[in-house]
DNA sequence: AGCGTTTACGTAAGCGCTTACGTTAATCTA
DNA sequence: TAGATTAACGTAAGCGCTTACGTAAACGCT
């Protein structure tokens, strides 16, 4: 909270520029009501006594836009970053501030939906993924169920065990394109580096690889959906050695740790091993070697979850699909 | 906001709890002044009502703390997303929210000053670079000085024209030890891809080159500072054909947009020609080839920013600065 | 010209909360 | 055990703003 006493308010304002208070909050919020000569004079008044408005003060007083809420696990991760620029970018359109969370585990996310509760946004983005047991994402889901029932909006990107918006990237058949190429290429023993089990991103990715590649899957290692999740499942997968010719990580971020591993140990990609990821960060047409993936658009999809809360309340919730896109670039290529 | 009726207030709480307002607030914010059973008591209503605070009213009442206000030019790109992550980091432990908001350049920046004061944030960290002209930022720097005269704190990062806390990364000396890496391999003609001429950052990198590097300099190309700046600058170099061994990205970003333009022309690294560039963003080691680079700790650098807002106000401002490491990858060698 | 409308403003009632100040009962000090 | 603290709670005064309502003047119409 700013101190000290020299705070101009709206009310000093209006005395200086000899009119009321509510001449004055007319003036400056453009509500009609004034005349335009007078409310220009207003206005200079206020600039010229470097008047701020308080926010605070006007939400409670019932006017004013509110912000977003935008809750993603991890704002360095290029996944996330890229969800929070396209909401960014949608929310500054419309003049609002984006208040931007890091929640991990279901716990902290109920704290953030809390706290974003507390701070009267309009909508709130989730981004994170759900998970399959609906029991884990239950305490989450109740509150994001009373701030809709108070008012707020809310989409999640993915699927969620919650009648809300949606924006729904197609992760079954991004799994199944990749597994279509991998057996295309002729693998035949592909590992999976994958996020927790527990996570619907990772189960319907999962899910896809599975169905095009059956018994060519030979080994599933669950880690941390990170960089550093790729490399220890990549180790684990060395030391198993079961001579697999592919392995593809459930993201990109995993699949750039995987790549980490293999080039540490002198393993040749695409030569040795096939590597390919989900996502299309936009690094991974500069990585080395150059990442096969399934693209799907995140900047996208964060603009449309953002657009989506944004629509008349009327018929909702609405869901919106994205579909992938195969983009193969250097880190397959035919197993040995 | 919130629609609908159904708001539950603190006076709801406290009717229900058979207590005054005051007691009722007393006991949901700690405040001593209340037996441990009442205030328990008081809290298991309020749950079980599912009361949520309003934080305008809270704030505006004068309790309550403040939020964080983050200003990065673009939350995509790995460079911010680090510090966001950072900041972000240090705000959780304190239960405060980040308000991040985009503004490339000093209009927007201005802007976004404005917003997040209305907003009354309790701390404003700048992530932007400031301009070598003091005028083109003056508009911001007053609107920030005025946050700081009504007892707001404000943190920058990099150089910057006010009297405000800043955490200063050694782009000087990071220019300096790619110049001088460069140097000792040999290299006498290198051409540098940088961002725009007018930013402290830029400058500062670039003065740290040009000493160590001298004559060696025979190109600097002025691009955006992107990933698009990196590949365009490569391009127009490529274009003038000036024969340079070696080529520095002004930033990590840019260097990967450089190698792009330099794979796609064929070009090798390190063997055709060397690239280097600042930051060490966490991809940096998984490009192809993984790049060599002057490290400045982001992350740390955005926890570093929001810890001195929170210092005590007395003996400010403040300033932390922070050393650069060279990290020596395969993007440079020896030239042909 | 007379009456209804519209326009341009002022007055004042909150929005939901914290906290200074009072009041009463319980605890302590000498 | 009387007087002084202290603890536990209630009362009420705002925090800075928006907006419903009221009023007077200006405007429109037949």
């Amino acid at each position: 909270m700013a101190a000290r006493g020299t705070t101009i308010r709206l009310a000093d304002v209006a005395e200086r520029a000899g009119v009321s208070l509510a001449t004055a909050s007319r003036s400056l919020t453009g509500t009609r009501g004034v005349s335009v000569t007078l409310a220009e004079h207003v206005r200079e008044v206020a600039t010229s006594m470097g008047y701020v408005t308080n926010m605070h003060a006007r939400s409670l007083a019932g006017g004013g836009e509110s912000s977003i809420g935008l809750i993603v696990s991890e704002i360095g991760d290029p996944y996330f970053a890229e969800i929070a620029s396209g909401v960014i970018g949608v929310a500054a359109e419309h003049q609002r501030m984006v208040q931007i969370s890091h929640a991990a585990d279901p716990a902290a996310v109920l704290a953030q939906i809390r706290l974003l509760r507390a701070y009267r946004v309009g909508a709130i983005v989730l981004a994170g993924s759900g998970h399959i047991d609906p029991t884990m994402d239950a305490a989450a889901d109740a509150e994001l169920a009373a701030f809709q029932a108070s008012g707020g909006r809310v989409a999640v990107v993915g699927r969620h065990h919650i009648a809300a918006d949606a924006v729904l990237p197609d992760n079954v058949a991004a799994g199944r394109s990749i597994g279509q190429h991998l057996l295309e290429l002729g693998h035949r023993r592909v590992a999976l580096v994958a996020g927790p089990a527990t996570l619907n991103t990772v189960a319907d990715r999962l899910a896809g690889l599975r169905e095009v590649l059956g018994d060519a899957v030979v080994s599933v290692s669950h880690q941390a959906f990170s960089r550093a999740g790729g490399t220890t499942g990549a180790a684990e997968l060395l030391a198993l050695n079961r001579n697999v010719t592919a392995i593809v990580g459930l993201s990109d971020v995993m699949a750039i740790g995987v790549l980490a591993t293999l080039r540490e140990r002198g393993i040749r990609v695409p030569e040795d091993v096939s590597v390919a990821g989900f996502d299309d960060i936009s690094v991974a047409a500069d990585l080395s070697p150059a990442l096969t993936t399934a693209r799907l658009p995140m900047a996208e999809i964060g603009t449309a979850a953002l657009r989506l809360t944004m629509l008349d309340p009327a018929s909702r919730p609405r869901r919106k699909a994205f579909s992938h896109e195969l983009i193969v670039r250097e880190s397959t290529g035919p197993p040995r």
